[in-house]
DNA sequence: GGGTCAACCAAGCAAGCGCTAGTGTAAATG
DNA sequence: CATTTACACTAGCGCTTGCTTGGTTGACCC
């Protein structure tokens, strides 16, 4: 097996697995589903990943190291006023949100289904990049540019952001969905 | 079959069946685990729902009609400057989330579960929800209470009270939770 | 040209799934 | 008293699931 290693064929397979997992959710989505959708057999998959889990781990870190590495890539090019740094990776978030949507998408919905050591794993990545946000919040809150409680800020602001791949469609304003194209509680 | 009524007995499961589609999710939760929870035998189920999708439909279909109840009380509770009504219809929002939060949590992970016909029959009442919304939200743009784009606004101001159901928890401030606290993309 | 190795396949197993059929029974209804 | 209704039961059918097994292929290497 390959299990640990990141080969370009292990690379496409994760990036057609999350799109499926978007599609379907990952409950509904067979192995059978995803072998035939990368062109193998159900059982070849089990030569590039241990199991299923191990699928739904690989699409939520793949995209959430892009995250990370947009994000400090915007920081490090942008100037240092507050307002530059928090704008900067304002865009950031859109941006991956936006390039790698099926990963985000399913870590918003499938993360539940990670299983302890994955989830332990996949938890330290998330907080590396939450990390950034806290201190480009913070920098906002001491220079003034926004006020108010620093958790209740920084949940609000990404909440505002992640919501958006509810209701952004890239493909154009008004496709279709399979969720509503935003939520009333 | 009691399909079409709303017995009591048939509200109490629906209770039960949401809080077990939260911890498990719908297609991990069985119609067996559903009946155990009940107290009743898997097939003894079907006597009160047509089948499974139909028990999902029953509790997005009671915690949309509890919010829509919420939040007309609310408004007419309420003084007529566009400041108050907003921020009745904003409390309103959150405390709906708050009271049937499983059933919100379920609509909110869930809706892509639904068969067609449900879906058409929840997403009136989601409409007439998010009428009441719009309303509020565009008064507040004429009294030039807030300013942008009347779509934009309304999108942000429901992302970021809507995403309170992930990190915000009722038990105490610092519960684990199977999801994460917060989220980054 | 024999050996190596990732990549793949055909076949199938054990477990679990939603749901149905048919029956029993106590309370309500005529 | 006779009949219907609401609710529960047992038993199991037909199917799908994730995953395993044992073997084949073809490109590359010394």
């Amino acid at each position: 097996m390959n299990v640990m290693n990141a080969s370009p064929r292990r690379k496409e397979l994760t990036r057609l697995a999350a799109q499926l997992f978007v599609q379907e959710g990952f409950d509904r989505t067979t192995v059978r589903m995803l072998a035939q959708e990368m062109g193998i057999k159900s059982g070849s998959l089990f030569h590039h990943f241990r199991d299923k889990q191990e699928i739904l781990a690989a699409v939520i870190e793949e995209g959430t190291e892009n995250a990370l590495v947009i994000a400090r890539e915007a920081l490090d090019r942008c100037d240092s006023s507050a307002s530059a740094r928090l704008h900067a990776m304002a865009r950031a978030h859109l941006e991956t949100l936006l390039t790698d949507r099926n990963a985000h998408v399913v870590a918003l919905y499938e993360w539940r289904r990670l299983d302890p050591e994955a989830r332990a794993h996949l938890s330290h990545l998330r907080d590396a990049y939450e990390a950034l946000w806290e201190e480009v919040i913070d920098e906002a809150l001491a220079e003034g540019l926004v006020h108010g409680d620093r958790f209740l800020v920084s949940r609000f602001v990404m909440g505002a952001l992640n919501w958006t791949v509810r209701w952004y469609d890239p493909k154009g304003p008004r496709t279709p969905t399979s969720w509503p194209m935003s939520w009333s509680p």
